[in-house]
DNA sequence: TTGTAGGCGTTATCAA
DNA sequence: TTGATAACGCCTACAA
């Protein structure tokens, strides 16, 4: 293995002066610097980054924490990432908390034994975990960012969609085809964060009308349990608040012979692949995912370099109408 | 921050010590090992193993390098490579070719610089990139394994599915339904990787008859050009060897007022979420993804660690059952 | 059972 | 413009 001091050597100047060729920080002769160019690709020199992160005491990694990467919500986010972090020469390491067994103070701890960084947290709007740890992260000063966790600023910088706003346009949406009895369908979704949605609604409705709420339990039968009690309430427009519920739906009601649209409109929260190959094509608020990751890297990259950075970003859903509603 | 130096001071002991006990290869007095785990705990200390890494040269950390993370068919395998990593307490990179913008032998000098213990390739079937690197790869001896090529063994360990027997599997259950005449319908496959599915069809029909090959080019509209042909051919039952063209399929067929699986029948190569929230959904043969990535992962520690493996691991396919065939 | 000393590959601080 | 020297935090002969 070729190391800085063969090629120091072999050029007939000290590994310092390497060095700073490598780091191109301050200048060197021209004809060393020729010299220094030969001797490293005949020796066939490979910098050791390891080596450097021990010496500067800091790497250019960037770890990602979130509950599976098989999931269309949350590759697209890393996806973003992984791209921002790409063009800056950053490294991207991901863990999976449900195969990871490992509590928040353990995680903590291979993040620092590992020099990681910065972390971006990535988990559903209403998670809270990590919260107890946040003394540690604390302590340790290093650069986090939440992603899509639509929690109460807690010191930590916030990247997440505005919900409000996209309850508000769905709602719009909805009347805007007609649609007049709205369901707010929704799937382990806690108070506070229906809430959000509640008041977007009110925004569109302007205080006309209230929503009912619907809540899908976990093994719930969507056509058995779900589509009798829209038909008995004359809902004609469902905004479901999780984009994979919306596909099940919309298959209960094609089953149960609904029109799909006409009968009952389906709005999905989300627009990925799912909702793009359901049929029919589901209507969405796209909560922009990937730009999500986008942001949340820039902004770990902005705390890693001591540069200003907005502590809550929130991002502009939009709507892409499809053939749902 | 608290160093082993600081933890050896603290406890009255050497630092020598302090590893010794840390790496519990060698045994430490009880008494000491008391005084020294109380040291850590006072000073909080944490191991860094970047300096480890460059004490020991070797790094507990193994690179994924795949096209993009927001798809199942990659985020599938990822995850189970990212659990069985995991559970060896190893750590994932991943890197996204789309967008890293390197070529072969920049994320190679890449995996060098960071001391990379391994890497894996997930690509798809026929991809032969980092053909023109293997010399590179042979140079610098890192373990590597080509996950998901059905590609001629070159040296470097294989893990793939069988695409044969997933293609006589696949035939033998169109026949089983009552399905006669077939189409092999693909996306972009080379000729060599068809002529394994048509080997498969054959083993299942005894030679007794042919499938119709069909190709879909980018930007082909499936209603207007692919449906009416299939009709024309009197085909009854469609092998589709992607699984979102499957998808695409059986929408347009819907939409044309074909029953699926009573007049024409698909089968999709590839069991992800997709399948399953088509409508019909669709009966698929799995490909075994996670399972594709756990052996990977298993296969780059055990040469990590200079045990024997497998240089080429094959995968059993098997029918998944559902509505469209 | 424990300690001493040297080095992994790099960079920072001086001085020349 | 360059070089000598000493770290960064850890591990590992070897010696005690």
């Amino acid at each position: 293995m070729t190391t800085l001091k063969d090629i120091a050597k072999h050029a007939n100047v000290s590994a310092c002066t390497v060095s700073r060729y490598l780091n191109s920080d301050i200048v060197v002769k021209k004809e060393t610097e020729a010299r220094i160019q030969r001797a490293i690709k005949e020796l066939g020199y490979v910098p050791n980054v390891v080596a450097k992160a021990l010496k500067r005491n800091e790497t250019f990694n960037v770890a990602v924490i979130l509950p599976k990467i098989n999931n269309l919500y949350y590759s697209e986010i890393t996806s973003g990432i992984s791209q921002t972090l790409g063009k800056h020469h950053y490294n991207l390491f991901v863990y999976e908390v449900d195969n990871l067994n490992l509590n928040e103070d353990e995680i903590l701890q291979l993040m620092r034994e590992n020099m990681i960084a910065g972390i971006i947290f990535i988990g559903l709007f209403s998670d809270v975990s990590f919260k107890e740890s946040i003394q540690s992260v604390f302590e340790w000063n290093i650069p986090v960012v939440y992603a899509n966790r639509c929690i109460p600023y807690n010191g930590f910088p916030l990247v997440y969609p505005d919900l409000v706003k996209a309850s508000k346009l769905g709602a719009e949406h909805l009347f805007l085809k007609g649609k007049s009895k709205i369901a707010l369908m929704h799937k382990n979704l806690p108070n506070h964060l229906l809430e959000y949605f509640i008041d977007g609604f009110n925004l569109a409705s302007k205080g006309q009308q209230k929503p009912m709420i619907m809540e899908i339990e976990d093994g719930m039968d969507l056509p058995k349990n779900c589509v009798p009690h829209l038909l008995e309430n004359n809902i004609d427009g469902v905004f479901v608040l999780n984009e994979l519920s919306a596909v099940y739906l919309t298959k209960a009601l094609v089953q149960a012979k609904i029109r799909v649209f006409e009968d009952i409109a389906v709005l999905s929260l989300g627009n990925s692949l799912m909702s793009q190959i359901s049929t029919p094509e589901l209507t969405c608020v796209d909560l922009q995912n990937r730009e999500l990751g986008i942001r949340s890297a820039e902004i770990i990259l902005s705390q890693i370099r001591k540069q200003v950075f907005e502590p809550i970003t929130i991002l502009e859903p939009f709507i892409v109408e499809r053939k749902s509603v």
